[in-house]
RNA sequence: CGGGGCGUAGCGCAGUCUGGUAGCGCGCACGGUUCGGGACCGUGAGGUCGGAGGUUCGAAUCCUCUCGCCCCGACCA
């Protein structure tokens, strides 16, 4: 047979196939990048927009980063900070006080350089060459310089400090390639700015953030993450230290959900932040920064999610509860609508958000396939059969278990078993980063085993050289020094170099 | 910027090689039968075939130019 004619004929097969499985999502094991695009269209969290590289957040998929956004807002503010907003633009001026800062992100910034449009002559608009901006703008990769440059003008004395704030905004990065709520050319996040008296105090502050950051990932998104510091080539541009948390996805890859940074007198002396001590003597003020972006979400879809969909932990889950009717006549319906209207205002009372599916275009077994889809927790399925034996059917999303249960007491048995898949959730999680997380000795072994994935606890000789000598034969990189580490003699898994301890390395997103 | 692929109904695609009435599935609307794991039957609506120019009696199909998107690399939270 000739290649051509079966090249035909197989993908002739493949399209009869996926007509068929049309429903079905791919399977992780098969294409996991195309398993989480899938996921985040069919579970209505995000798609691309017509605007290359930026997304459009759908209501759902929203709705979680708002249910993530308040969690983390509440435990900003129990540690003392406030939000406020600064401009969308940084003048080109700015953005170059601090070098290392510029440099590190020059190359990817939007820039805004008129100010008009008009008439084209030939039709549409064009950009008048007359409204040329003085200075450029650079739309805000992060804010460090605008909100330093303002901060000349609010910090004096020590009685000024410290000053805690924090941002809810946008910031463009003109990444080349994108993938929806990974890597996106706008996206959301949060930034918060610090400026402190103290080197110790900005220390403490850069750590206390980013113990914020993982306990939120661990109890909220039940991830659990590793704290650590990044290599000097991983920092960020114009930190003098940067911590983060690190995530282990189920396809072996880490994906940095959080970074606080240290920025030591840096922006301070850049922007000239200076205040009198009690000595009456001027000093520059210490600055952290510290942030989380809608990368989140893409943690939380690839951190626990499965083949029949998104999986969300109750915490986060805008429905955590579906009711679903099981009926054949009107009447019937209005029988059972009667029976779960006392359990959805038990379940309300309680604080639980519980959604009550009569709708009567999709047949139950429809509604079962799709909230497991968008990862509803726990699913109640109530039918004639049901109301005549006083019982009820219970689902849960994590384990994908059904059992009956009696009606009696079903809103206690409710908030009981959220709290179960909350922790079941994290501990999955918990376990499959034990299982994936290995002490390597040797070269050999090493590049062996990054092929296969999962974090690698390995010696380094803590040169930059080496580091990116492994990152091009491997692709890996250190993801961070465990804050956690013990110290333990070794050599160097590429140099043979002394060493002191282990660092995590892997391949990240 | 290098390599590959794709623009045809809201979505997913066939048709292009070999020019001749623009199709299929899903979804949508209406009617009916169904209903404990993504139901079925019937009827119907929906298209400047990405754009511009050219060849031709005739172009989704051939030629030229152009715009856009996706995937793989370099960059990155």
């Amino acid at each position: 047979m000739p290649y051509h004619s079966h090249f035909t004929s197989v993908s002739s097969v493949i399209s009869v196939a996926e007509q068929f499985m049309a429903k079905a999502l791919p399977k992780r094991s098969e294409n996991y990048s195309e398993w989480y695009n899938e996921i985040v269209k069919r579970a209505d969290l995000a798609e691309n927009s017509a605007v290359r590289g930026c997304m459009v957040i759908k209501p759902y998929g929203f709705a979680i980063w708002e249910k993530m956004q308040r969690a983390l807002d509440d435990m900003f503010k129990a540690t003392g900070h406030q939000n406020a907003y600064f401009p969308l633009f940084v003048p080109k001026s700015f953005l170059e006080k601090e070098e290392e800062h510029a440099e590190g992100f020059a190359k990817e910034c939007a820039v805004v350089t008129h100010y008009r449009l008009k008439a084209n002559p030939e039709g549409g608009l064009m950009v008048d060459p007359n409204a040329k901006l003085e200075e450029e703008l650079i739309i805000r990769p992060t804010s460090e310089a605008v909100i330093w440059n303002t901060y000349k003008n609010w910090i004096q004395s020590w009685r000024d400090l410290p000053l805690l704030i924090n941002q809810w905004c946008n910031i463009v990065r003109w990444e080349m390639r994108t993938r929806l709520f990974l890597r996106t050319t706008e996206f959301l996040w949060q930034e918060g700015h610090t400026a402190h008296a103290t080197e110790q105090e900005a220390v403490e502050e850069t750590e206390r953030m980013l113990g914020v950051y993982a306990t939120f990932a661990e109890d909220w998104i039940a991830l659990p993450v590793l704290k650590g510091l990044k290599s000097p080539n991983e920092r960020f541009a114009g930190a003098i230290e940067t911590y983060c948390i690190e995530a282990l996805m189920q396809d072996g890859k880490a994906l940095q959900s959080g970074t606080s940074h240290f920025l030591g007198q840096n922006f301070a002396k850049a922007f000239d932040v200076k205040f009198v001590n009690k000595e009456n003597e001027q000093e520059y003020a210490w600055a952290t920064s510290w942030g989380v972006s809608t990368r989140l979400m893409g943690a939380l879809i690839m951190a626990h999610s499965d083949d029949q969909g998104l999986v969300l932990p109750p915490k986060l889950a805008p429905i955590q509860v579906v009711i679903i009717p099981i009926y054949r006549s009107p009447e019937d319906l209005v029988t059972i609508s009667e029976a779960v209207a006392p359990i959805v205002e038990e379940l309300k009372a309680s604080g639980i958000s519980v959604k009550y599916d009569d709708n009567d275009n999709q047949r139950s077994g429809w509604k079962f396939a799709e909230y497991e889809l968008r990862g509803v927790p726990i699913r109640l399925g109530l039918g004639m059969r049901d109301l005549e034996a006083g019982t009820v059917e219970v689902a849960r999303r994590d384990n994908l278990s059904k059992e009956s249960r009696p009606l009696e007491g079903i809103a206690d048995h409710v908030k009981t078993l959220l709290n179960e898949i909350q922790v079941n959730i994290y501990q999955k999680a918990f376990k499959f980063r034990e299982d994936n997380t290995y002490r390597v000795d040797t070269w050999d072994a090493f590049k062996d085993q990054i092929e296969k994935g999962g974090f690698i606890m390995a010696h380094w000789d803590g040169t930059a050289e080496t580091e990116e000598k492994i990152k091009e034969e491997t692709k890996a990189t250190i993801r961070c020094i465990p804050l956690d580490a013990v110290e333990e003699v070794g050599k160097c898994i590429y140099s043979g170099a002394d060493s002191k301890m282990r660092v995590v390395f892997a391949r990240a997103y």
